[in-house]
DNA sequence: AGCACGATTAACT
DNA sequence: GTTAATCGTGCTC
């Protein structure tokens, strides 16, 4: 598998909703005691803004919060329901809090660890979640905070294949039971139709 | 120091 | 469709 160029810092730097939707396609690569792990990024949702009231950043400021704040192309890994994690990247400007949230991926490259690390369960199940590409990638906070766009980086994000417009469904982010309107139902989820990849991935990367 | 809740998942009925 | 698992985070006392 030849390694496609790796997004840059500039590539972050631009909205959230923006990126959520370019970055579908692109492939999401963790080295791993020199060996690559990838998928393609399929499923993402925006988070904007303190008046977000869907962004955990709502609340301003905090130990959580501050690598949101930090400059974009870096890791933002949360935990959440007692026993999950899940990866954001640090999305436009330094200052402003923003991230995309990385729901699901379609596995490319290590399936076999991907395989062992999601025991028992079916391969549709491997990645299609946002706590469950965490598991299968090995990704949890000692990854917080971490620089995307260092050339010794060994989470980052490479160009992969475009989406065409008519092929993504947006729809409301997922989970924001307690969230207000117009929050709670903004269309900032974005997810590649599922017939899609299948017939197109293949002749796309061989 | 204690509490309610959560950007979820898997195993149930 | 329903629900338990499980603990960091932010807020209140």
């Amino acid at each position: 598998m030849v390694s496609a160029p790796r997004l840059q810092r500039s590539f972050f730097a631009r909205p959230a909703v923006t990126l959520a939707r370019e970055l579908l396609g692109t492939r999401l690569v963790c080295i791993e005691k020199g060996r690559r792990l990838s998928g393609l990024i399929i499923e993402t949702e925006a988070y904007s803004g303190e008046d977000d009231l869907g962004c955990h950043a709502r609340v301003g400021r905090t130990a959580r919060t501050e690598v949101m704040y930090g400059p974009p192309g870096h890791a933002y890994v949360y935990f959440t329901y007692g026993m999950h994690w899940c990866l954001n990247f640090v999305v436009e400007s330094e200052g402003f809090p923003a991230a995309v949230l990385i729901r699901a991926i379609d596995p490319v490259e290590g399936w076999d660890v991907i395989a062992s690390r999601r025991d028992g369960v079916a391969r549709d199940h491997w990645t299609d979640g946002p706590a469950k590409l965490t598991k299968a990638l090995n990704i949890d906070k000692t990854l917080n905070g971490a620089d995307l766009c260092c050339p010794t980086a060994d989470l980052f994000v490479e160009s992969g294949i475009q989406i065409p417009d008519a092929s993504i469904i947006t729809g409301p982010r997922v989970g924001l039971f307690n969230v207000p309107e117009p929050w709670k139902s903004i269309p900032w989820r974005f997810r590649v139709a599922p017939g899609w990849l299948i017939a197109t991935k293949e002749l796309m990367l061989g």
